[in-house]
DNA sequence: TCCTTATCCGGAATGCATTCCGCTTAGAAC
DNA sequence: GTTCTAAGCGGAATGCATTCCGGATAAGGA
């Protein structure tokens, strides 16, 4: 796997920057793939040999924000990094992550339709594994893989938009939730 | 709202008869409108009134097989049925939801690029009411209505695709997680 | 039995994501 | 500077979901 070429790299530079351009217009459904393309100069090919299909042009869009947020809770002040209790940072993180879904929802409705391997791959594998270390340490002998799992499933957008959006609801309370199921580990 | 006309009724069933025989014989990819459309003897647009959409002719082929798992847990035996502990219910319900669920993937995958309205209404909102009252009766502090959404979120058809499939992880394992999360509701 | 009309039907038309493939070019080797 | 080739490019072609709308018809009332 060699370095990008330079046209590609500038390809993928115009690619992303009109697409973020027209969200900001038009928000997520305008976002066709031939109009980014246009947009951007470049034949539909291109975008599609860049970002693999229109969720994955999205996720790429998402990525672009991210960086920051990983480096928060990998090594950021506690509660959120190192220094406070497990659980506690499992806590912390999972309201940060819900902050952040729900700041960025059109784009992850538009992500989600994607399949697997883009989906749990990335960042979703990120938030995991951190969830993992997290509940490793705080409940040595339980099935910290698959209680990650069940605690990130909650935050899915199309779940999170439809209570918020369509019921009412408020995002403290999908906190508050998830606070109680986190606390519920403890005390096995 | 009027009864159905009799035309449509038999084109509603002629649909579902022919999108079952298609499911059967080549999966659920193999399942198109147009071929749908075709095989029933009627035009697209047919399908598209009774159905809605693509997802909305998955679901309709998963309500069919829908009503003796409803009746399972709302009327049948314990520990899934009336009589046993709520929290244990809760569990089996779970567990058994799970199943049905892993049963029904392929299905499933193609119904939940739903819309929210159709996506959390019909038999997801039985399965939540459910859960609400149980956790209700177990803890009546607690957002049961949240912590309903949590614990249904991790039977998510995707995320159970991928994990089962591409990672090799056991159901028993994912229904582990659950089990646990909701032994956790007990003690607060 | 004959009207009336709300409902439903069919399938052509549309729009968009995705694929395909022959042409072009960056960049390494000499 | 020249050559070579893997990587990249564009955009026409394809396939499928979804929409549209003029024509048919079920069903209730006169």
């Amino acid at each position: 796997m060699r370095r990008e070429r330079t046209d590609a790299a500038r390809n993928r530079a115009k690619i992303l920057a009109a697409a973020e351009e027209i969200v900001a217009a038009r928000g997520v459904e305008g976002l066709s793939m031939a109009e980014v393309a246009a947009a951007a100069g470049v034949g539909v090919g291109t975008l599609y040999r860049r970002f693999g299909d229109r969720s994955g042009l999205a996720y790429a869009l998402i990525d672009a924000r991210e960086r920051e947020f990983q480096a928060a809770f990998l090594e950021g002040p506690p509660p959120l990094g190192p220094g406070a209790e497990p659980l506690e940072r499992a806590r912390a993180f999972l309201g940060a992550l819900a902050d952040r879904t729900i700041e960025q929802l059109d784009l992850l409705l538009m992500a989600e339709t994607a399949a697997p391997p883009a989906r749990f791959g990335g960042a979703y594998d990120a938030y995991h594994g951190h969830l993992v270390m997290l509940i490793g340490q705080a409940r040595p002998g339980a099935d910290a893989y698959c209680l990650a799992d069940a605690l990130l499933a909650p935050l899915a957008a199309p779940l999170l938009a439809h209570r918020l959006r369509e019921c009412g609801v408020a995002a403290g309370r999908v906190k508050g939730a998830l606070d109680d199921l986190v606390s519920g580990l403890a005390g096995a």
